[in-house]
DNA sequence: CAGCAAAGGTCAAAGACAGTCAAAGCCAAA
DNA sequence: TTTGGCTTTGACTGTCTTTGACCTTTGCTG
């Protein structure tokens, strides 16, 4: 078994054991008890933990710095996971519009949060990106918004 | 905990105390008592209790000299209208984090609602974006969806 | 006034963490 | 054997904190 599931699997199990399910890291300490450069935490992280896995990850650098990663995931077939997986890497507008619908109508999200939403991914927020990757970021913020909600 | 939360975390709550929401200390004393040097109570004080986050800070140097710091509050209307008017046509993530810190403080959103409006405007979300114009971003999105809180 | 003591202010350097990205390594499936 | 996808590394970058030397303002006293 290589290094990364090493690592995965003994945040895992402590994440299991807090009791708050949020667990806090510092990126260095880990590498050494594991014996492997820093950035090969945030290969695990961000393969082992993403939104789509049900996981929120929080950091900061400098002095105290942290990795923070919260479970959120209770249910996996629950709708907003549901949604989240199927989300993809890009996201035209008409498509958010009926994704933040379908999860209104579904009880999943209150209408002011669907309305903000449908603000923050709408052309008039986007207006400054590139249009070659305005669906690239509506997917992101809906992945990392809407994972919030659970 | 680093020493800038220890004497940040002191001052909220002798804030939260203090019946007129004002606080007034003296640099040096606090530095004693903390055992830093006087000029980390400037940086304490210019990082956690900026305008951005709903302070005032005055300060008078000389003999009985002091820094004081005023917790501003206001109607959530107001605040929302206000911070919707300074936030200008590029906001940077700090700011950005800053200002929905005041804006849940001040009771003007829910926390959940300042979380996801956070995790929209955070580097995860706009990553795909060209660093050039995130901010840009940031402030459109914070613009369109902060007047649907009102 | 002049001058000194008593505050607080500024700024840049150093230190402490985390993030990014691309190159290189390692397999397993075709 | 080749190919494509994970993994592993490490150089470079970004961000936050801590410290200290030096500067400015204010009050008091002779």
């Amino acid at each position: 078994m290589g290094i990364t599931d090493l690592i995965a699997g003994f945040l895992q199990r402590s994440l299991e054991e807090a009791e708050n399910g949020a667990l806090e890291i510092q990126r260095s300490d880990l590498a050494q008890r594991f014996n492997c450069v820093p950035s090969q935490i945030n290969y695990v992280v961000s393969t082992r933990f993403s939104p789509e896995r049900g996981y929120i990850v929080e950091s900061r650098r400098g002095g105290n710095g942290y990795i923070r990663i919260t479970r959120v995931r209770v249910d996996h077939e629950t709708l907003l996971m549901h949604v989240i997986n199927t989300i993809g890497d890009e996201l035209d507008y008409p498509s958010a519009r009926a994704i933040l619908g379908n999860l209104l109508h579904g009880g999943a999200l209150e209408e002011r949060t669907a309305k903000t939403l449908l603000a923050a991914v709408g052309d008039k927020s986007l207006g400054a990106a590139p249009k070659e990757v305005r669906d690239r970021i509506r997917a992101d913020i809906l992945k990392n918004t809407l994972i919030l909600q659970v």
